[in-house]
DNA sequence: ACCCAGGATTTCA
DNA sequence: TGAAATCATGGG
């Protein structure tokens, strides 16, 4: 087992706010696939332990780079931030797989969590490429392209099973799209992403934040459209609110987004 | 049975 | 142009 020195970092908080769908736990650490290997991560203190990819793949995906002090100096502008930073201290906001993370993404709308989890589960068993007899590969996009729109519907996906299929045909011809997004400014990223049918405002900002380093998208679901409301007295629409947040909390913006989410979920029932 | 979910698209006034 | 209906499905 290899290890690094981490920085302020929580290994839970980072894989278990919801921002990412395919790591398991496994004793006291996780499970995952990382740049098509099986890897394996637990956290003791000061210690990132880890097998099955190098430090720099560990240091790059779980963003130990991000200077922490800096972004929480940046975003803590009222007593709220402050105590979700404090809650959910260590949290990182990953360097996903930009294809990954748009699938994931595109079946998570109008849906929950557990479920998101299994749609994208029932995906990688059915079409990833296996690694162990209970690990498989995210799908390529190739993979994918090969999946009918039944046979996605039958992973669970419901009315996103077209979406997903327009989209991985398109990604299957167009391999180096996303190398391409990552070079653009996040308003032309964004742009680019919602011209795919299925990828609205929101889908598109979860995209930019946490596969392509556009640390001031601010996506507004459900939950956040209740803290704007109900904490911060913005009733308007998500171009509006979505500014007024990049303008409160600046270019970290994304940072705040994913404090303030884990917060509220945290806090589901005195939110309401 | 009911409401909601890390929404987006289509339809209709 | 903007609100309302619709989409497919499972968790709570």
């Amino acid at each position: 087992m290899k290890k690094i020195r981490a920085p302020p970092f929580s290994l839970r908080n980072s894989l278990e706010c919801g921002q990412v769908f395919g790591w398991r736990k496994h004793g006291d650490g996780y499970a995952g696939v990382l740049r098509g290997k099986k890897v394996f991560v637990r956290q003791r203190t000061p210690w990132l332990q880890f097998e099955g990819a190098s430090a720099d793949e560990i240091r790059n995906y779980f963003a130990l780079d991000h200077d922490l002090n800096e972004i929480y100096s940046k975003i803590s502008v009222d007593d709220r931030l402050r105590q979700a930073v404090k809650e959910f201290g260590g949290l990182r906001i990953l360097r996903q797989e930009p294809w990954e993370c748009a699938v994931s993404f595109l079946c998570s709308q109008n849906s929950n969590i557990p479920r998101i989890e299994k749609m994208l589960y029932n995906l990688r068993k059915r079409f990833g490429t296996p690694l162990d007899k209970d690990t498989q590969a995210f799908p390529s996009p190739a993979q994918l392209s090969k999946a009918t729109e039944k046979q996605l519907q039958q992973c669970g996906l419901g009315y996103r099973a077209k979406y997903v299929k327009k989209f991985a045909d398109h990604i299957a011809r167009h391999k180096d799209d996303f190398l391409a997004l990552k070079k653009l400014s996040y308003e032309k990223a964004r742009e680019r992403l919602m011209n795919h049918l299925g990828i609205g405002p929101k889908v598109a900002d979860c995209v930019c934040l946490y596969s392509l380093e556009k640390l001031d998208a601010f996506p507004i679901d459900a939950w956040m459209k209740k803290v704007l409301e109900k904490k911060y007295g913005k009733k308007e629409g998500y171009a509006k609110s979505a500014e007024f947040a990049r303008k409160r909390f600046g270019r970290f913006a994304g940072y705040a987004q994913l404090y303030l989410f884990a917060w509220a979920r945290s806090k589901r029932h005195s939110l309401k």
